[in-house]
DNA sequence: TATGAATGAGGTTTCATTCAT
DNA sequence: TATGAATGAAACCTCATTCAT
């Protein structure tokens, strides 16, 4: 939060620089937490990858998993703004757009993080705590999107439903990495039917 | 020449004790990957809580790699058992009953053998080749059940469907990690939901 | 991009503190590797011998291997010096005395550069490119100093003259083990005739 | 000594079955000695490749170093009967014909017995006592040759020049590394001239 | 006797983190 | 502040050797 700040410009020079530098950094981590994988990740190599000394990247992030927290922040924010585009155009889009949206944005989104998926699997040697939180909140987000879409629905199973939808977002995201393209884009097509024929289910009760 | 022994599997047991000692070294294996990850877990801790000497490991497997490997050709095999199982069956179950069976299956796997999802995570420590192997298989096996389930879907869409399906057997598992256990049941009930639907629909095409 | 840092070569270092360093590691290793030969001495001993820590000396010299490289490389340039100071003299001298200093240069070389040996005998543990390397050179230069003493000699013999040269060199080396000193400066005397020998045989067809 | 025995038939089974035993495995350490050097050497590979198992190795060789020294001994007693050989040619042979002989006497050795100059070079992992009797008793048997080449060389200088005889079998050893084989046999011939020269020069005296 | 399992000290190497300049 | 050196716990792995069957 009080790393809002929409004008860099104007600031003194040593501001201006930090901010280049904690950019760099956190460029530089997400790219190796997502080849290597939180544990392999080194950092030292975090480091040389932003051209920074290893002293330098430890002024900003005193710990490994300070620097891994960060990254779940940004990923975190980054995320709640694409949903609230989400819930604000919501009412406007039949159940086949609505599905489609949904699996858009999450497939276009591990392409802008590519660490998200490595940092959120890196279990056992980062504290779950965030983790839990960002998938919190964006079941709150699918929740009010459901509530829009079908209002019918019970409140005792809105949060199953969003839960469900969630996990169908993460499918997506795996699918992702399937080979060959035609492969990959049949499996998303059918996996947008899927999550098409589930919200009319939910819609219509 | 007979008897080149520098395999990279490592010697397998002869002996009883051999056997004894190998499955206590799996099952510990199971455990420690488990609950920390490929990465976090570590060979002296694996060895003592089977109760062997860190020699004695290395001994079945000279690497870590090389267990986890077991452990995946073990996860495999479990698997393949229990789809075979299901592919018997399929014929007489109805859309409903199929999804809760698929569900209620996987499920109960992860129960058994709790290192699966990990080690299917270690992606980047851990070469892709086995992982990818029981992916496709299970493909395969979920192509049989569709196919008997949805005859008329045409052959181009069976592979893509089966890989939807095949995500939403992983949401299943994911699922089960959820507290508190009402919540959790209500979502594995919407699971099961999004997926009957989702066969119906195959079913009808 | 720029700063690719994963160079096998390990960090050089850049600092005052840090070549001191990297000396002080060196001469520790010269001396194991002198004592137990290259398989036997260990890293932790080289560094302790050092007074540095284990981690420093993997900071610069990543690997045993490397380490034993490095100091080769030293090895190497302190040789080519004295071969070049030889050649630079070697027509003033007459045959005996050309013998003599053959010889004396590379007994005191040794007693300098005591692990050269050792590693030079490391063969199998050790690639043999870098051993080779400063073989070849050093009977470019022996060539370069059979030609000036020898300059009847047909240009096909210039090489093998130079290699049992370098043996002989190489035996002088070797009889510096010897006790009790009496017996093994008579049989430096010897080693001196048989080269002189031979160098007049050259000089003479 | 005791293992002299130049009639195996007749033996009982067991003694017969134990001297293949040994056979096989000193032929085995044999050749690992000679790929990897003593210390790389495994006991593990070494009983693999005599087709044993490891207790079977301990039963006879209690120790990596009484295999070795089983070796050694091997080796001496092989290089003992070569040099009594030549002892009693000696006196029929000129300079030129005695050089030839001493030279191509070691390169054969060397040839059937690989792992010799191996366990010499053990600087270090290995006693040094036992390669210091063979190197001794080998020096015998060429003051013996000398003292029949060159009568009358005086008693003094009998022994420093035995040691430079050594010294230059040593070289002939090592110059059958050289490639190509034309450079081998050019060095290989002048080694034999400069060994010529030296008997000479000695016999003139 | 023969075999293969068991042992564990010790070696190499890594890397998060701290410090001094 | 920025940099690179320093640190050492701890990980992976090896292998000579011993033991039980």
């Amino acid at each position: 939060m009080a790393s809002r700040n929409s004008s860099p410009a104007g600031r003194s020079p040593q501001r201006r620089r930090g901010h280049e530098r904690v950019a760099a950094l956190l460029s530089a981590a997400s790219g190796c937490f997502a080849e290597k994988g939180f544990d392999a990740a080194t950092m030292t190599e975090i480091a040389a990858r932003a051209g920074a000394s290893i002293g330098s990247l430890y002024q900003f992030f005193p710990t490994k998993e300070l620097l891994a927290e960060a990254l779940m922040v940004e990923h975190g924010e980054a995320l709640n703004a694409r949903m609230e585009r989400l819930v604000a155009q919501a009412s406007g889009w039949d159940t086949e757009e609505l599905a489609a949206r949904l699996i858009r944005t999450f497939a276009d989104y591990r392409r802008l993080h590519p660490s998200f998926v490595a940092l959120t699997e890196a279990a056992g040697s980062l504290p779950p705590s965030l983790s839990r939180t960002i998938r919190q909140r964006m079941r709150d987000y699918l929740c009010q999107i459901l509530a829009i879409h079908a209002p019918g629905l019970a409140a005792g199973d809105l949060r199953p439903a969003a839960m469900v939808v969630q996990q169908l977002m993460k499918a997506a995201v795996a699918l992702q990495n399937e080979q060959p393209a035609s492969l990959r884009n049949a499996a998303q097509a059918q996996l947008r039917r899927a999550l098409a024929n589930y919200l009319k289910s939910l819609a219509e009760a």
